[in-house]
DNA sequence: GTCTATAATTTGATAGAC
DNA sequence: GTCTATCAAATTATAGAC
């Protein structure tokens, strides 16, 4: 059985990477667990809270089911990143939510906005560990990080705006091969 | 001087770039051009209705102010289509509006929806009509095009998520040379 | 075309009983 | 922890005067 709290963020999550922030409510939420939104105000006090927590949860589980940096191939940890994003666009076609909450990061109270960047952050640093032994350059493997990371988030964005879901796939797989020289495997 | 139904799309088209659809309220509009609320329903009458119109004006200047597919050498059309998606980064960071609409697809009004979509479909087209010389398998024409687009609206994304104004510049040159072999110049 | 006035609903949030 | 009850503010939208 999952805590309620669980709940509220599977829901919100679910919600955000949707529409975004601004599109769902507390009763949104509420009614579609089967509580009152006074309930959800007991576990995150203001919706800040709430996406604040969403966000830390996403990027914590998001990095912790890629494997470090240096303990698998290359071309292993691209897959993993690949498929860890293409997920979200699979079941419905959904956004990354911190992709999602770096797009309308200007209207995000602070504390949101914050956990969202520091997604980005951590993606790139994890992908400057993975490009490091094939490209020693440090502006260049910058320049391929920022670029697998743009592309894929991108993909995301392309899948949704022609309602293709093969829309992910070509385009991702394109951007990581003709960058990294890797053969990705969808699964 | 602005007509009021101008001045309204240009706060609003600002608004949605930043936050999203849901970010913005009549009044939020209404306030910054210094009429009343009222007043928007006169030219708009839902808030549909404006982001349909928002989406659709966007697109036709978008693809007004780029070069007809056949007309410009391929190295001229990609200059401008990423310095015209770089305009978006630039003043503001703010996201390029229909790929703002596409993340958050699934919470528009369907007929803003569909203008948002019309985007992409005629981002493609035109993609792939660049490329029709340099890439005669139609499959991989198709693939170079959805990879482009989607690194050039993911760029955007990470710039917004690093906060680096550079993250668009980086990402962008990266992704359009590797693809294409083209050199890009920034301006 | 723009205004005032207002309706009808939704929103984020709080107080206090159980 | 979850509920009922409630609030103040905000939201989209309409009616009708000017």
């Amino acid at each position: 059985m999952k805590s309620t709290k669980a709940r509220i963020l599977d829901v919100a999550e679910s919600a955000a990477r949707r529409g975004g922030y601004h599109s769902f409510s507390f009763r949104d939420i509420a009614d579609e667990i089967g509580i009152k939104s006074a309930s959800i105000h007991y576990h995150f006090p203001t919706k800040g809270d709430l996406a604040r927590a969403l966000a830390e949860r996403y990027r914590k589980e998001f990095f912790k089911a890629l494997p470090a940096p240096r303990s698998v191939d290359r071309k292993t940890s691209l897959n993993e990143l690949v498929n860890a994003l293409r997920a979200s666009s699979q079941q419905d076609g959904m956004m990354c939510l911190c992709g999602m909450m770096a797009a309308e990061v200007d209207a995000l109270p602070p504390e949101a906005a914050k956990e969202a960047r520091a997604f980005f952050k951590q993606g790139i640093d994890w992908l400057e560990q993975v490009l490091s032994d094939a490209e020693p350059n440090a502006d260049k493997r910058l320049a391929k990080a920022l670029a697998i990371l743009a592309g894929l988030e991108g993909a995301l964005i392309t899948r949704r705006g022609l309602g293709v879901p093969s829309g992910f796939d070509i385009a991702a797989r394109e951007i990581v091969e003709t960058l990294t020289g890797e053969i990705i495997t969808l699964r």
